[in-house]
Formats: C-alpha cells, structure tokens, sequence
DNA sequence: ATCAGATATTTCAAGCTTGAAATAATTTCC
DNA sequence: GGAAATTATTTCAAGCTTGAAATATCTGAT
C-alpha cells in the first residue's frame, strides 16, 4: 500500500497503472506459454487437444450428468462451443447425451467407460506435465499464489 | 523444498501434485475470465478483437518495422495465424507490408498511420480496462507475482 | 559454383470460438 | 388458463488457431 505520487521511491517511473499493465502482459504470457506447452503434450502423446480434455476433466471431476449450461459455464465458454466439442466427443463415443426427465429443454451429458477409462490415463500423465510446469515453485508461492489469484478472482464473481 | 512424504506436515491429505494442479486450474480460470473481460471490452467499446489488439500492440511496441516471424513468436502464435490477423488490419487500412529490401522471404509489418492513431485510443482504454481488473492489488503483491512469473517463465526459456 | 539444409512466408484443412438468431420448453404473473 | 418473459440448447456465419505442406529464398560446406 506504498502511496508515493511523487515517484521518489524505489520505482521511480514507473507509474502503478503501467505496473498493473506489465504484470497483466507477463502473467498472460506466462499462462499461453503453460497452455501452449500442454496443448503439444495432449497432442503428440494422446492425440487429443485441449478444449477435449477440458470437457472430459469437467465431467470427470462432476461425476453425476451435467447439462450444456452447466458445462460452459464452468468452462468459461459460450454454449455454441460446449456444443460443437460435445458433438465430436459423443461421435468419438467418450461421451454420452441423455436427455432430462424433469425438463425435457436439458440434455445431461457425461463420460462413457471408454471416455472415462481413457481420460484416468489422460489426467495422470497431464497432473505429471503440470508438476514439472510449476516445478520452480515453493509451497510458500502457492500460499501466496492461492491468496492472489482468490482476490483477483474477486471481480468476476 | 519441503519432503514429506507421510504427510505429517501442515497439509495433511494434499500432495504437492495435487496443490499444483489445483493452482494451475485457478490460475488458467482467472486468466480467461480477465481475458474475455478484455475481449468483450474491446468488441463492444472498440468494435476490434483480442488477436488484432494483440498485433497492433506487437508493432506499436517495437514502433521498427517487424517481421512476421518475430510477430508470431513474440505473440506466441503460428506463422499461419499471423498471416491472416495481419491480412485483415492490411486490408482495413491499419497495418502495411513492405518487403524486406536485404531479404527477399522477409515482410516487415508496421502500423499506418490510421493503425497508430486508433491504436492509441485503443491502448488508453485498454490500459483504464486493465487497471480495473488488477485494482485489488498491491505494490507488494505486484513483486512477488513479478518473481514468481518470472520463476515459471523459465521453463519455456 | 553447386547443392543440401535452414529460414520466411503463405496456403490449406480441420478444429476451436464467438455472438446472434432460431427453436423449444418452462416459469411467472395476471 | 394463457400471454410474456426466461431458460436450455442448437445452428449459423465469421473469425481465430493450429500443424503440415508448399514456395521461395538464403547460407554454408564442399
């Protein structure tokens, strides 16, 4: 909480706006260069992508049906999106649509045996390319990191 | 550093593992919903996308002529896709391509004046918008996600 | 001088992503 | 009960993105 308009202290210049700016540019890049990297993974060792995986690890982590709202909601994609990777999964039979009982609008979504037997492979071999991504880091930087993120999360409630 | 590996520490049930992933999960969360912010600003107050943003602010930065190669590495894009944002900024009038006089494979790609001009309105806002997202941070909490970025960074030297 | 390999860019097909429009079903409120 | 507003999903056109293939050019070793 340093307030210091005169810029007589350690960072001259630099004016907290133009701060906020780099930091926004390094953490985005930071973040394209995590998700490039597990892209290529998912790629060249399992032959899927990313925007796959992400709909298979929302439903495995659910594990009861979840209908398309629900689903781009969580993924912070729109419902044409959900839509399309759905279509491709449920064709690729890892994924199945059941329509609802109560409110026949919804369709619930979730993981075949195949789907699921083939994301536990998937996401055992992805948490070991993450721990090596976040290999530099310390459990004090989690702490850290958790209270960050938590209040910069805080905007988007 | 810290070895555990009976968990008799402060985190009793949680690997290590697991902590990395879930902050790489939150992490990736925060990341899109402060970009699809930005990408819904720039649509609706600016009628212009993220990907173009992205490229004007490449070339305003480096204010020399740049070429596609540099542009799609610093943007950490594919050739491919470099060519058809900077298509269209050229066909809008924003962006110019001149061949490279010492390289004849090489283009160099710079703003228009048209390009310059919006761009700085553009920038101003954008920079307002960013300041926004980031305003519950601190000057300390700027240096330790500094270090901490720069730490992840690595990896992809 | 030539040729092999490296580098710069574009093109292409396929998949991703969006926002808006279209359809269908439900809920709310009079 | 029925009209109006809301909600769930799909479809659509346009733009984004990728990796691979095609072209063109350059560089370096012989």
């Amino acid at each position: 909480m340093t307030t210091d308009p005169d810029m007589h202290g350690t960072q001259p210049q630099v004016s907290l706006s133009k701060r906020r700016l780099k930091t926004w540019i390094r953490l985005l890049g930071v973040t394209r260069a995590a998700e490039a990297h597990l892209r290529e993974f998912l790629r060249v060792e399992h032959d899927t992508t990313l925007p796959r995986f992400d709909v298979m690890a929302a439903l495995y982590r659910r594990r009861v049906p979840m209908s398309m709202s629900e689903l781009s909601r969580m993924l912070l994609v729109s419902n044409g999106n959900a839509t399309t990777v759905v279509d491709r999964l449920e064709k690729d039979g890892l994924v199945r649509r059941v329509p609802s009982e109560a409110d026949r609008r919804t369709v619930h979504v979730s993981l075949t045996d195949t789907g699921l037997a083939q994301f536990e492979q998937l996401a055992a071999d992805h948490e070991r390319e993450v721990d090596m991504l976040f290999s530099r880091l310390t459990d004090a930087d989690f702490d850290i990191l958790k209270d960050i993120l938590k209040r910069m999360g805080k905007d988007s409630q």
